[in-house]
DNA sequence: TACATGATGCCCT
DNA sequence: GGGCATCATGTAG
C-alpha cells in the first residue's frame, strides 16, 4: 500500500499518481466490497482537473436474485456492465434528472454491484461547486453537504454521466475515474436498510461511516 | 408506437 | 413531510 499523505499538498501530489484499487478488490461479494469501499477515495483526474471525495456511504446490490437490483430483470443493453468484469463503472440515468454511479463486482458472468451514495469532498471543491451550479464561496460548513451527499449529487459534482463513464474500468491506471486507498480507515461503520427502493426493502445492505456529516439524508443535517 | 416506472433532489408548506 | 420535474428504459400491444 502507498504511503498515506499528510498535508494537502502531499495529498494532491499523491492523488495525481497513486495506483488504483485492483480488480481483485471488486471480485467478491458486493456486501464486502460496499463495506470496504468506505474510507477510500473516488478520484477524477485529467490534465485539467483533479477531483477527489472520500467514500462515506454505499449500498450493495446482489445480482439476479436481489429484487431491488437492476440485474433482477436480466441482462439488457442498459445493465450489461453488471455481468462484465469486476471494477467497471455502471452508470444509469434516473428520474429524468440524475446519473448514479455503481461499480461492478464478482467475476465476469456474475452480476452484482455497489452504489456510491455519498462522498466527503477532499480535493477540487470549487470545481465541484461549479459543476453543481452552486456558489463556491458558500461551500463551507453544513452547506458543503449539497456538493456530494447523495448519489445524484456526487455524480454531478464529479462530472459522471452515462455516455462519458459507463463501462469505464476504474482499476486501470490510465483511466480518469479511479478509486484509491490512502490508508484512511473508518472508526465505526453502520449498516441500515437501503434507501429509495420498494422491493426487498428490509435487507441491511446500506453501509455508512458513523457520525460522518456527508452521509446522505436530512437526519444528518443536525449536529 | 405508447405507456408506466424509477437505487433522486429540490422547492414549498 | 409532500409534491413534482423529466426522460431513458423496458415491456406491452
Amino acid at each position: 500500500m502507498p504511503k498515506a499523505p499528510n498535508t494537502p499538498a502531499e495529498l494532491a501530489s499523491w492523488l495525481a499518481s497513486a495506483p488504483p484499487l485492483p480488480p481483485e478488490f471488486y471480485n467478491r461479494d458486493p456486501q464486502w466490497v460496499a463495506r470496504e469501499l468506505l474510507g477510500k477515495l473516488l478520484v477524477r483526474r485529467t490534465q485539467s482537473e483533479l477531483l477527489a471525495g472520500r467514500i462515506v456511504e454505499t449500498e450493495a446490490y446482489l445480482g439476479q436474485d436481489d429484487p431491488a437490483a437492476h440485474a433482477a430483470a436480466g441482462r439488457t443493453p442498459r445493465n450489461f456492465v453488471l455481468w462484465g468484469p469486476p471494477g467497471r463503472a455502471y452508470v444509469y440515468f434516473i428520474y429524468g434528472n440524475h446519473y448514479c454511479l455503481n461499480v461492478s463486482c464478482l467475476p465476469q458472468g456474475v452480476a452484482g454491484c455497489v452504489l456510491f451514495r455519498a462522498l466527503e469532498p477532499v480535493a477540487g471543491r470549487t470545481e465541484m461547486a461549479r459543476a453543481r451550479h452552486l456558489d463556491p464561496a458558500q461551500m463551507h460548513g453544513r452547506a458543503a453537504r449539497l456538493l456530494t451527499s447523495g448519489p445524484g449529487r456526487l455524480s454531478e459534482a464529479m462530472g459522471i454521466t452515462r455516455p462519458r463513464d459507463n463501462d469505464k474500468d476504474l482499476t486501470e491506471a490510465a483511466s480518469d475515474l479511479l478509486v484509491l486507498d490512502d490508508g484512511h480507515r473508518p472508526r465505526r461503520i453502520s449498516v441500515t436498510s437501503r434507501i429509495g427502493i420498494t422491493k426487498a426493502a428490509g435487507h441491511p445492505l446500506r453501509y455508512l461511516i458513523e457520525g460522518n456529516e456527508f452521509v446522505s439524508g436530512k437526519k444528518n443535517i443536525s449536529g
